[in-house]
DNA sequence: TTTGTTTTGTAACTATTGTCACTATTTAAT
DNA sequence: ATTAAATAGTGACAATAGTTACAAAACAAA
């Protein structure tokens, strides 16, 4: 439990009580669907371990990747609906085995005026989460898909701190909503041109 | 001021008393420029009658439509930076005349404690406005520019409650972040297949 | 009316992305 | 070891969208 703390520093004690006493700890193994779309949220997650995908589903069963999030982050998506009981929109899947803390809904609201530090944690998540939506517009909008590779690359080694990603061309498709052949023509270019190093299920970024 | 009671019933009367006393009212004329990219935000707005078009640019100017703002909702954005005191990440633009309530930065905060309603007000604003970004971003990433152009006709016609659509094909390319010709040569289709009539300046959805 | 400006139409071409078809490798399973 | 499945490479072609270039039409102002 001390790890709470750790995570969420900017939380004060009695939050953190709060937090202990009624919060309810879960760990979902690795690539379990958390949350789909359509589906109505009761309570909201805080991420301790792990990480989990945020994507939106194509016709074709595509994952399109809008985000992932990390220990420490809590799914502004799950507070947003939670607060209205409203369906979800989005789909969350873990990446690795994950860890969430599961608070209900009621709660959220009243830790709201109670506790300025979970007041300003929420309203820093939805900012986080604007921006990144306002970033992947931005993507798709006005990049090309080379671009939207290299950059979609580059986060996989920041975000997982490796520099090898070891992903299929087809699941790297699938999160641009792209085609298989695509990625793997644009990543042959890319090796021409001395950026990555191309193995299977694996790329190395240079 | 007695508009502002009847645009936003859900307010209690006190919240509505420190609104009148606080807010300070402000009229832009249409085509302004009320928030630009980088810009540091000190208040927020509600809209009280016109509208807001909230949009990003790209390179060359072009204004890539992101939402519009009407009387009686607030604008997410400045609600979110102005409470961290950010930069904007997007511009904001009059469509027509548009008087908005200016509120002080300070007091959205002491609200969200003191005025249910402000709290609820606020969260539906940030949920409405996720909703809004979710669905561009199926747009962009999943449709073709045919259908972007027949959602975005149907969607003007219905915000603007008219069935002619007043713009030149030059500032629809632009919202779409596309080119004129484009524009004119899906628009000739649509004609063709009974689905539009064609004027200057004017586009008669059927 | 004449002139100039804005808006629209359109053909030809290019660039990008998606699709199809097939092959080659590598890995896993029996 | 042989077979099956997953992954990757690649050429040919189609579809979509962006670009260039120019003409025609509509409108506004002198």
């Amino acid at each position: 439990m001390e790890d709470i703390s750790v995570l969420f520093p900017q939380f004060e004690p009695e939050l953190l009580n709060e937090i202990i006493t009624h919060g309810v700890i879960k760990t979902f193994p690795a690539g379990e669907l958390m949350m789909r779309t359509g589906q109505f949220i009761k309570s909201t997650m805080l991420i301790l371990d792990g990480s989990v995908k945020i994507f939106r589903e194509n016709e074709d069963g595509g994952e399109f990747l809008m985000y992932y999030l990390q220990p420490g982050e809590a799914c502004a998506i799950s507070i947003i609906c939670a607060a209205k009981a409203e369906a979800s929109k989005v789909m969350a899947k873990t990446v690795e085995e994950t860890t969430v803390l599961m608070v209900p809904l009621q709660l959220i609201d009243r830790w709201m005026i109670e506790y300025k530090t979970w007041y300003h944690f929420v309203l820093s998540t939805y900012r986080n989460r604007f921006d990144e939506l306002l970033n992947l517009i931005d993507q798709v909008a006005f990049r090309n898909m080379d671009e939207r590779l290299l950059f979609y690359l580059q986060r996989h080694v920041k975000i997982n701190n490796v520099h090898t990603i070891a992903l299929s061309h087809q699941q790297i498709a699938e999160e641009l909503n792209s085609s298989r052949e695509v990625i793997s023509r644009l990543l042959k270019k890319m090796e021409q041109r001395k950026m990555v190093v191309l193995h299977r299920n694996a790329i190395e970024l240079l």
